[in-house]
DNA sequence: CTTTTTGCAAATGATTTGCATTAAC
DNA sequence: GTTAATGCAAATCATTTGCAAAAAG
């Protein structure tokens, strides 16, 4: 499973940090999660693995660098800080809860991405179509 | 149109002040405006208007404020500062180019909001569906 | 060994806080 | 006159920068 992670990353022409690792590892654990909740997780020892040190800065090069390798995504809805999520190549979306910030994917059953075409594009050239629904999730919800 | 704004304000409970007729001004003529905008173009004494002083902090109290009354609509495209426009209660979406910020509103002919409905809503209660097209306007795409 | 990555420290940019002053009603 | 809104100054939070040290190939 580690051994996998090196090889992805080798297949994009990254060489093969254990700081990369962990990020990768961390994310198939935890999907959709925050910069800083990927510091603290990583700085605790997930497990098995020795131990990663990994500065703040690091963990953002490392993120930068998956993200444009395409190894992963990278999620910002509005008011929270960024959020980061293995990405299966797969056309999928969000639904996000305005009060605790909670993601579920959601599944696009419509065709490959972009999954909604524009009549009109503006002279655009257009790469994604993003959709976030936005709502209570179960827990935040007032009633009963 | 001052006068119009004025009632506005009062239909939705909010005092009328000079601050806040005058970000509604400067968004009617300037929509998807970042606050950093809006703070220097309300600086510089629009026109016929006398000179309306607004201090940032004033700035973001005036947006949450009209935010909240729903006068207002934050966008808040990743990567860049939160924009404002004002909200005809309309259903639309947006284009975003992601080399420049620069933003087109899509009238979205899918229905009445959320215009896109979800058949497992995961127990949240989903009161808007947000469209974001990502791609690069004319100017900043690269071919001829 | 050579090049890519990481660590450190400090800076930036957007936004928020708390409290006295001022303006709207 | 009361209450709601503003101004000011300082703080916070996420993220970025520049350069020396360390690790991967």
């Amino acid at each position: 499973m580690d051994r996998e992670a090196a090889e992805l990353l080798r297949a994009r022409g990254l060489r093969s940090t254990a700081q990369r690792r962990a990020v990768l590892a961390a994310l198939r654990g935890h999907p959709h999660s925050t910069a800083a909740e990927l510091e603290s997780r990583i700085g605790v020892t997930a497990g098995r693995e020795p131990p990663v040190a990994l500065s703040r800065q690091g963990l953002y090069n490392v993120l930068d660098d998956l993200t444009q390798a395409g190894l992963i995504r990278c999620i910002e809805p509005a008011g929270s800080p960024a959020r980061y999520e293995l990405r299966v190549g797969d056309n999928h979306h969000h639904l996000v809860c305005r009060s605790c910030g909670r993601i579920e994917d959601i599944d696009c059953g419509v065709g490959r991405a972009p999954c909604l075409q524009l009549d009109d594009d503006r002279g655009f050239s257009i790469d994604e179509a993003e959709i976030i629904w936005w709502g209570l999730c179960g827990s935040c919800r007032p009633g009963p």
